[in-house]
DNA sequence: CATAACCTTGTACAGCGTACAACGTAGGAT
DNA sequence: ATCCTACGTTGTACGCTGTACAAGGTTATG
């Protein structure tokens, strides 16, 4: 299947070209293969979506994945696009510039959550699917009342979702996070020999700001103390 | 070399471990490997860095190269710290905190786009590393004069360095920007028929920043604006 | 001089993405 | 009804990755 990208992130679209009548019927779906990845994604993370893994989970052998899809970095796009798809777009009413900014910034804060390997996802091609047309459409509705011409339209809202990748990164679990404990109790004795009486600020700071990191609500706090600074800014 | 990385992170500190006295002297330092390390990154991509490829710069073998690293992992750590510790930490003086901000902004944003597979790096033990640690020690103070405690002066500055990031990251070259004219060949009548007068907001909006990237003077000037807006959500 | 510690190296293994060719299957043309 | 052709499926194989392991060589120390 010589498909092209941009016709199988298309491809549920009555324009796109559908697969030849001859031969076999596929055994399983373009859709499907996109699907299953991002479930293991999910679970196991980016790196677990292997066309080996994928061919396993499908019940395909690994050769056959190529069939549906053209190789591993068209998948992360189709990976990508499918989960822009499943946001929920709900109309933004009567509400104001400032709410429904809010309600941007939360929703892909949540879809970053769910999707911890969007990060890991750098593809510009991504922005040709339909998943992310239409998230792109609605999201810069969400500024109609501002008076921004289009190209600071796609500049503020370029500026809020970076805001959101950087809180959703830090937010991310580090895959070093159970062995940390054991590294810690080796390694900070020998930093606090090399510090020494250095760096007091550097120490304090980073020190005040590691424990803050560990406490339960510092998230939500760090959050909603950043999101009203970008709110800020907009205005 | 069972060495840990908080010890090569600090290799150059009087306290930290010397190789022992026995057997042969090593043909090349830790650092040389990480400089090297560095260069070929620089020049060829982080996806470059090899260990065998390091191996050949480094006209040893490849094996040897785990004599002064640990492995890959913590190779990307030592890198990361010691562009770092490259940049200039100059007095802040008595500028005021809008200009000494500033003055950090661009510090880091030359830092990536001298070293653009920094983004690529997202490993939390590089924060123990002596260059990372002077460095954030410098970025503290330039927000002397903004009276905030030890938590939100963290925080002030992980805005600052995110926004950097973000920018860096848009600014850096797709590395599929050079089939990107034929793809795109191809794929405009294609997205069009898919599109149709669908998203009407979405095709003005994201045709003008797509032009707009296009435009020579345009990373400036988006880094003007966002940096401006950086600088209003602080005070 | 013997020993212990250290660096260097080659071989080997499991894993990755994927090119290629052989094979089987089913609709369209004759 | 038969042939042909397009297509899906698959196994094998190649070059690449990081790195575990063991053997060998080199040097300061007992």
């Amino acid at each position: 299947m010589p498909r092209e990208l941009i016709d199988l992130l298309w491809r549920d679209h009555p324009a796109a070209p559908q697969g030849g009548a001859r031969g076999p019927r596929s055994r399983v779906t373009t859709g499907a293969v996109v699907d299953v990845a991002i479930t293991l994604a999910d679970t196991e993370g980016l790196a677990a979506v292997t066309v080996r893994r994928l061919g396993d989970a499908l019940g395909i052998s690994t050769m056959s994945v190529y069939t549906h899809v053209n190789g591993r970095d068209d998948l992360l796009v189709l990976m990508a696009d499918a989960v822009h798809a499943r946001i929920p777009l709900p109309a933004h009413g009567t509400a104001g510039w400032r709410t429904r900014v809010r309600r941007v910034a939360e929703t892909n804060l949540a879809l970053h959550l769910d999707h911890p390997w969007l990060l890991e996802i750098d593809d510009d091609r991504t922005a040709f699917g339909p998943g992310t047309i239409a998230k792109y459409d609605h999201e810069l509705h969400a500024l109609d009342q501002l008076s921004l011409d289009d190209v600071a339209r796609d500049a503020a809202l370029t500026f809020v979702l970076d805001f959101v990748r950087a809180a959703a990164r830090a937010r991310r679990r580090d895959p070093r996070a159970d062995e940390m404990p054991e590294t810690w109790a080796r390694w900070a004795g020998r930093l606090a020999e090399y510090l020494g009486d250095d760096y007091p600020l550097a120490q304090r700071v980073g020190s005040a700001a590691g424990e803050e990191m560990n406490a339960a609500s510092s998230p939500a706090h760090a959050w909603e103390f950043g999101l009203a600074r970008v709110l800020d800014a907009l205005a």
